[in-house]
RNA sequence: GCGGGCGUGGUGGAACCGGUAGACACGCGAGAUUUAGGUUCUCGUGCCGCAAGGCGUGGGGGUUCAAGUCCCUCCGCCCGCACCA
């Protein structure tokens, strides 16, 4: 008996796949291609489980394919730029780069033993200068294509650090360096104008429909179409300009129950008031305070501020309204400035509640006559209700919609408004005061103002000579980069220092895979091939922005001829994973401590490896920043690459968010120890034997084992239920230990088991299943070989076992005949001892028979 | 706060379209093989109960001949919230 060497097969079959180049994708319009492509990965210093677990997926599925026929594209590169590699330049004094490429060098290396059916040659990262120069030249051709615009926006401030911090780099409103309360700050930015096509990107999900529902609803949700009403409020004694207020509330039909009019802090009609008056000006000041994030801002308590001034209502002049300014009112969303109706919106209520101000009941449920108290009413949209407060006869009874439609038909006769489409979708700022990141190809010249740089002196390179030690953007304090000529006119000018956001990078890499190299930012040949990406695999929590971002450059690049108009939806069927989670830990100081820096206390608990105490912190996705992650290399040394990849697709479903556990690694290994065991004991027909005339029993069954795994595997690696097709293989190794040899065609029925189980298993364990087809006397790669089909002969019973149930409780259990009636199987059933022991006297009442299902006896 | 998701034995999970809850695996228990340990093999293993039987899919309620699956409600956990990637 042979055993099974991971050791020296693994390596071995590695080189033979390179050398026959069988990953190496080449355009062959004769095939069907096949684009699979896993999320990339930033390179943050190590491969961890959760890129494993991701890439293993990818490679089942690129390695199905190309068994399936298809001329298979399947990638990778490193999503290279970012803020960590900044922090750790200021933290041990290296140059981003350099840390960015030696971690690259590391994860390549980690990756490199896992056996993955990766194209390395077309291999890149987002912070090579020949990838962020086709970047650049996308920015120019955007810009050109109205695409790009500058504005004011609103960045975190850190006052003591005088930098801009990412909202991750602020912890409960502080600076998470300096400590420093983070302040509201304006900044002009450059814009993608992702809003020109809102209404495309919303319409169009309805196509996407080999995308998981969940991300198709939180795409919908995200950009937000909403219809409602636009008005102006008349501000009586408003500074001059500002007399009227222009408001937008999607809910119309609350328009008779207003008790406040509100705006956001930085509305241009507060900030205007803060100039005379000191004290709006210092609450505007105290609203500035603290992180921009949404949820900061949500989650911040209410404060308000009452102008004095008043608004007139624009159906009725006879209503006027107290105008606030109020810290939960967005400047992003609508207008700035809301119609306070606190009976039927919750944050209006705890104001109107915090604030003394009225609540004035606009509708109540049906048959209740209770008013508002502490939780606000809020009605879906289609939901009757009776109306006491609005425009139409006081006690109707009719659907909030209907009440909204009327509403808004009476404005608009009158013109005291009209309706208008919204989305919640807001342009993509895409400016960063940073260096770690691709230049914006742009200079601002005194005389000729902001003007494109010439595509030919792409890419901006960034400058290696930068001083990364000091807070702050170290392209501003770099004169000599920074200080260029106008490519206009020649005079002095500066450069554009800002550097634009990561998720730049990842919008367009796909499309930059089907030609790494061309000397554009994409090959009209290749795209036209090779997009879109047949299968996009990668973890749910990029579910909203990274992919909406990515669907809005495929328009774009397709508006600017960068992409054919088939590729706008670059992602034809997209995959969610779930993450793989681990316990956090931090010691006495708060500092993020690795799970190897700690071990189990006594009675619980964790502690340091010098015993000192640890908190233990909630299980999240593995991330650098926690240092919850573990390495696969453990496994893989320890028992090779196949059993890693077979043991981490096994038992949790793909979709599923796992907490990892390295229990049961051993368990894989041993499953491929004992498939290589029983087939080294089993005797086998030889290769190419003919098929026997006659089976034995024992033969039979193994047979339709086989078949019915080659049914189901294949079933289930289609729909990605990876752990079911795994557990499919482990019955199918059981029949294969069982088998008896001596039967008439046994030795036939093993070998064409175990030629299936090499085919069924290679995507998971392609070392392995090369090896095992070897020693089946294959000449030929198993990775080349095509996928297997089953025999529909072998597949199908003519019995079935059904339950019968009396009561819906289980009492017997009947063999039929496939081709049996419903009166034959109702007859069976109603012999069975167990069920007429609890049927009573009175026999059955009714019986429900589901042919090939179940029988329920109803006493 | 808002949007989305998840919850099944000691553990990971299975259960197609409402039709036998617990496939497959881990762990555990018993036995066999082995000088011993490991390996390997056999059997058992949701809970209560001697048994008959009963109870069981986060809690509560509902629809149905039949509910893990559908509806309502509550609880817990996770993801995202536009400058983490």
């Amino acid at each position: 008996m042979t055993r099974y060497d991971h050791r020296a097969a693994e390596p071995k079959w590695r080189k033979a796949w390179d050398e026959a180049e069988l990953f190496r994708a080449r355009i062959d319009p004769e095939k069907p291609k096949y684009y699979v492509l896993e999320m990339f990965p930033y390179p943050s210093g190590r491969i961890h489980i959760g890129h494993v677990r991701n890439y293993v997926m990818g490679d089942v599925v690129a390695r199905y394919k190309m068994a399936r026929g298809f001329n298979v594209l399947h990638p990778m590169g490193w999503d290279a730029f970012g803020m960590p590699a900044e922090n750790a330049a200021m933290e041990r004094g290296i140059h981003p780069g350099d840390w960015t490429y030696s971690n690259i060098a590391v994860m390549k290396e980690q990756l490199a033993p896992m056996g993955l059916s990766l194209d390395w040659s077309r291999e890149f990262a987002t912070c090579d200068p020949e990838y962020y120069a086709q970047q650049q030249a996308l920015f120019l051709d955007f810009l050109e294509a109205g695409l790009v615009y500058r504005r004011k926006s609103v960045v975190n401030w850190d006052p003591v650090d005088m930098t801009v911090l990412a909202n991750e780099q602020v912890e409960n409103g502080r600076g998470w360096r300096s400590g420093a309360v983070v302040e509201r700050r304006e900044l002009v930015q450059w814009f993608f104008r992702i809003t020109a096509f809102s209404d495309e990107l919303l319409s169009a999900i309805d196509g996407l429909d080999k995308w998981p529902d969940k991300v198709r609803l939180m795409q919908r949700n995200w950009i937000g179409l909403s219809k409602g009403l636009a008005f102006d409020f008349k501000v009586n004694g408003a500074p001059e300009g500002f007399e009227t207020l222009p408001v937008y509330t999607t809910r119309p039909d609350t328009m008779m129950g207003p008790t406040f009019a509100a705006v956001a802090a930085d509305h241009p009609l507060a900030l205007k008031l803060a100039e005379d008056n000191p004290e709006i000006a210092e609450f505007a000041a105290e609203c500035r305070r603290g992180g921009t994030s949404e949820e900061a801002l949500q989650t911040a308590p209410k404060l308000g501020y009452d102008t004095g001034l008043t608004v007139t209502h624009p159906a009725d002049p006879s209503m006027t309204l107290p105008l606030w300014i109020a810290n939960f009112v967005l400047m992003d969303y609508g207008t700035g400035a809301v119609i306070g109706c606190p009976a039927h919106d919750q944050r209006d209520l705890d104001f109107a509640r915090k604030y003394g101000l009225p609540v004035i009941d606009v509708f109540k449920p049906l048959g209740s006559d209770e008013a508002v108290a502490d939780e606000a009413f809020v009605p879906a949209k289609t939901d009757k209700v009776r109306y006491v407060q609005w425009h139409g006869p006081s006690g109707e009874e009719l659907t909030c919609q209907e009440a909204m439609d009327r509403t808004l038909a009476l404005y608009e006769a009158n013109g005291w408004g009209e309706a208008r489409t919204q989305y919640r979708l807001r342009d993509w700022g895409v400016s960063r005061q940073r260096y770690w990141g691709c230049p914006i190809p742009v200079v601002h010249c005194e005389k000729c103002g902001t003007v494109p740089e010439k595509k030919e002196n792409l890419p901006i390179a960034l400058p290696k000579d930068v001083d990364i030690s000091k807070p702050g953007n170290p392209l501003d304090r770099h004169p000599t980069w920074r200080d260029v000529p106008c490519p206009v006119c020649g005079g002095a000018a500066k450069r554009e220092t800002d550097t634009m956001d990561t998720f730049v990078d990842s919008s367009w890499y796909f499309a930059r895979f089907t030609a790494p190299r061309a000397t554009t930012p994409t090959d009209p040949e290749a795209a036209a091939y090779w997009m879109n990406v047949d299968q996009y695999i990668g973890g749910v929590e990029h579910a909203i922005l990274h992919l909406l971002y990515s669907r809005f450059f495929a328009r774009a690049m397709a508006k600017t001829g960068h992409l054919p108009d088939t590729a706008i939806e670059p992602f034809e069927a997209l995959f969610t994973q779930g993450m793989v989670c681990h316990e956090t830990y931090q010691d006495a100081a708060g500092k993020w401590l690795a799970p190897e820096e700690v071990k189990p206390a006594e009675g619980g608990g964790w502690v340091t490896l010098d015993g000192a105490p640890v908190t233990t912190g909630p299980s999240i996705k593995m991330s650098k920043s926690k240092k919850n992650v573990v390495a696969p290399e453990d496994i893989i040394e320890k028992f090779g690459a196949d059993t890693a990849r077979w043991f981490i697709m096994s038992d949790s479903p793909p979709e599923r968010d796992v907490e990892w556990t390295a229990a049961g690694a051993e368990a894989a290994n041993r499953f491929l120890n004992r498939v290589w065991r029983v087939f080294s004991e089993a005797a086998l027909a030889p290769l190419g034997a003919p098929v026997p005339a006659a089976f034995g029993p024992g033969a039979q069954a193994l047979r339709q084992a086989a078949h019915r795994a080659v049914r189901d595997v294949t079933a289930d690696i289609e729909g990605f239920a990876f752990n079911k097709a795994i557990a499919r293989l482990y019955e199918l190794s059981a029949a294969l230990g069982a088998a008896k040899a001596g039967e008439p065609g046994m030795d036939f029925a093993l070998r064409e088991a175990f030629e299936l189980t090499a085919r069924l298993m290679s995507p998971f364990v392609p070392h392995f299943a090369e090896e095992l087809w070897s020693a089946l006397g294959h000449d030929s790669l198993l990775t080349a070989a095509a996928w297997p089909v089953a025999d529909p002969a072998l597949l199908e019973d003519d019995q079935v076992l059904m339950p019968v149930q009396v009561n819906g409780k289980k009492r017997a259990e009947i063999r039929v005949a496939k081709t049996a009636s419903k009166d034959e199987i109702e007859a069976m059933a109603l012999a069975e001892d167990g069920v007429r022991k609890h049927l009573g006297e009175n026999g059955p009442r009714k019986v429900i028979v589901v042919p090939g299902r179940i029988v329920n006896v109803v006493a």
